[in-house]
DNA sequence: AATATATACCTAAATAGATTATGCATCAAT
DNA sequence: ATTGATGCATAATCTATTTAGGTATATATT
């Protein structure tokens, strides 16, 4: 993500909620579906995204799987059932987040 | 700030807050805040707020004053007009943090 | 008296998550 | 032929934080 306009720490959680969303998906359709849903607002960083993708598959809650697309591969991500669980738990920790900058912060964000 | 609990760039933008609501502090007195906000949920990390701290003042941002308390050392803070402008950029960039989330996650969050 | 806890500051080393800058390769369009 | 989009990747650097320590005074407890 360029220019600290996501948090750090939130990529990832970006990025499960995605492939939630998604079913699954492949890197360079991640960044153009950041782009799409914040009207080109964040950019997401291929020096950020594919080292974080890489870590979530290590810890097992991504499986990957390339697929050649004409010439070209792809390498498609989907979530692994522990990795379902991580997912919700990161979407709480982020709104456990949001609260606490809420109280912080003195009411000026809130859960919706 | 222990354990993920706020992500990574949200701790300058905290002390300013703090600064902005509260006049002037010291960095003991702003762990105790925070805790006191939170309801003990959130701990500022020394080796984190200090620092910080003296990051704000070198750039011009905070001003800090040491005042004897006793036999002991007080190092209270305050803002200065610059640190005033940028406390205003800051929140307005944890408000466009929050938009963006709320845009990638699915409005599950929101400004209030 | 000794010990623990709270107050109050600090820094150094390591870690983590990014940014920046590359590199390689295919494909479509000018 | 060269640019821009597609598609993957890593290495070097940057920066904020965590972890782990250090120093010292004050108060409460054993």
């Amino acid at each position: 993500m360029n220019n600290s306009q996501l948090y750090k720490g939130s990529l990832s959680t970006v990025l499960l909620k995605l492939l939630k969303e998604n079913g699954r998906m492949y890197g360079y359709e991640m960044t153009q579906k950041v782009k799409e849903l914040t009207a080109n607002e964040v950019v997401l960083n291929e020096g950020a995204l594919y080292p974080a993708l890489h870590k979530l598959e290590a810890e097992g809650l991504l499986t990957a799987e390339v697929v050649p697309v004409g010439n070209r591969m792809r390498k498609y991500y989907a979530i692994t059932p522990k990795g379902q669980t991580e997912t919700e738990s990161r979407l709480a920790e982020l709104e456990e987040f949001v609260k606490h900058m809420q109280l912080l912060l003195g009411a000026k964000l809130s859960l919706g």
